[in-house]
RNA sequence: GCGAGGGUGGCAGAGCGGUCUAAUGCGGCGGAUUGCUAAUCCGUUUCCUGAAAGGGAACACGAGUUCAAAUCUCGUCCCUCGCGCCA
């Protein structure tokens, strides 16, 4: 969420950047909320004499009352000021809450850099890396290719739990384990602390870190119970330090996540979509920044960066892509992306999402730093995917594999793979 | 899950219907003093609104009683101790 300040202060700029998103109902959203503002200042104020009145009187009854002297008409006066004041009160909380909602639902000011573009098309390739020659032999799809070496078992996942859930085996899981374990000891040796956090949330948290469909569209719902799935690390790292304080001194707080994530609105269209791409429920590796707002555009280029690093130790073609207006989403003030080669399909598919979300979840979430001279901001926060696991098991399944049927792993997880350097089907 | 006790500012901790403008202590920040440090002293240290003066709100959260609630009542959440259950 935008900081009401911020809107109140710089109204006419804020139109601008909003209106680069070339979403009129926003600017809508605006003015509405910009007039509603004012009503709300105009009713609070209200409310405040009234409540200042009732101070005063109540002060006289107290004062009248302890020299003994007659209080009956001061108390039919006071009687009256609850019920006015009641209804205003009202009013000014649903005004306010109503407004709130709507603030919510206004996107992060984009940074200057965000090219404009309409959908995905105006991205822009801004790097790429790796050999995308085509291979001298057909590349066979990741999942039938896993389960003809008896490492995946999509069948009776599904049986058990129903589509889009998954189930690998063997050498194929250990590959597994060993992504993980690789990218978080990277992360920890550049001075992040692995975290892992609780893998439900209660609604207040949750409402903090993400759009208010996504509780219809993408999460799951405890039965009976105030709690959610989360969609991701980002959400329960992020919301752990709700309502917080943090020292200038304790910042930047990086952080490598990793959890099991749920998501109830996955789509899938045809056969490569089908295996480990599009699930219910997937492992990632998570990097989590909070920072100072004049430190945030150099970690967003810092995580990019131990994204790509991790990308090329698996010896993945990939390039990187900087979303254009059209296409960044609600949250982000600035995005890249990273996406794979597919060698079967001979494209690029998605892999990463990399956020510079400046103030806006912290606004939401009332995270503040406190500075030397003691005055408290808000501050940035960045989410990047380092690595999410069953993609990059795909990735990995179809850029490695041979023309005889097996899959090579790459060297920088050999340490991590009790000694195999190849997936082969078990004599 | 049951029983008992509890949740007060950055922390510790008093207050238990109107003197709460929340005592006191510690810490943080600013300043004074001082060869340096320490000690001492003064100020400041929640949020909203307002250009400012000011005003308002806030004692876990929400509702209620009252002219008036940190203080009384109810609900929710959380913590501590004991019992029960459990990988």
């Amino acid at each position: 969420m935008i900081e009401p300040k911020i809107i109140r202060e710089n109204y006419s700029e804020v139109k601008k950047n909003l209106l680069k998103r070339q979403q009129p109902e926003i600017i809508e959203k605006l003015d509405t909320w910009v007039n509603n503002d004012k009503e709300w200042r105009k009713l609070k104020q209200e409310v405040d004499e009234l409540r200042q009145e009732r101070n005063k009187i109540t002060e006289e009854i107290k004062i009248a009352k302890a020299n003994k002297k007659d209080i009956t008409k001061l108390l039919d006066k006071a009687k009256k000021i609850p019920q006015t004041l009641k209804e205003k009160e009202e009013t000014t909380k649903k005004l306010e809450e109503e407004n709130k909602n709507i603030l919510m639902t206004i996107p992060n000011l984009l940074d200057e850099s965000v090219p404009y573009g309409v959908g995905e098309e105006g991205n822009i390739v801004i790097r790429k890396w790796g050999d995308i020659n085509k291979k001298d032999f057909e590349v066979k799809h990741h999942g039938q290719l896993a389960e003809s070496l008896q490492v995946a078992d999509f069948k009776n996942a599904v049986k058990i739990a129903g589509e889009g859930f998954y189930s690998i085996k063997g050498d194929l899981a250990l590959l597994n384990m060993a992504i993980v374990q690789y990218a978080i000891e990277k992360l920890t040796k550049k001075g992040f602390t692995l975290v892992i956090p609780p893998y439900m949330m209660n609604r207040t948290a949750y409402e903090g870190v993400t759009d208010l469909n996504d509780f219809e569209n993408v999460m799951y719902k405890i039965d009976k119970e105030n709690q959610y799935l989360t969609a991701t690390s980002e959400h329960s790292l992020t919301a752990m330090l709700m309502n917080e304080i943090i020292d200038e001194k304790e910042l930047p707080i990086l952080q490598v996540g990793y959890s099991m994530n749920f998501r109830k609105e996955i789509g899938k269209h045809g056969l490569d979509e089908r295996g480990l791409f599009r699930l219910h429920q997937f492992d990632k590796v998570e990097q989590i920044v909070f920072c100072k707002p004049e430190d945030s555009a150099k970690w967003h280029e810092e995580i990019l960066k131990n994204a790509e690093e991790l990308v090329k130790d698996l010896e993945i073609p990939y390039r990187v892509l900087l979303i254009c207006t059209g296409d960044i989403g609600t949250v982000a003030s600035k995005k890249y992306d990273i996406e794979v080669w597919s060698p079967r399909e001979e494209k690029y598919f998605e892999t990463h999402s990399l956020s510079n979300c400046t103030t806006y979840q912290a606004t939401r979430l009332n995270i503040k730093y406190k500075k030397q001279n003691g005055e408290k901001e808000y501050l940035h926060t960045l989410n990047a995917t380092e690595v999410a696991i069953p993609r990059m098991l795909r990735a990995i399944i179809e850029n490695h594999q041979t023309k005889e049927g097996t899959i090579k792993i790459p060297k920088a997880l050999h340490p991590y793979m009790l000694g195999k350097k190849e997936i082969k089907l078990k004599k």
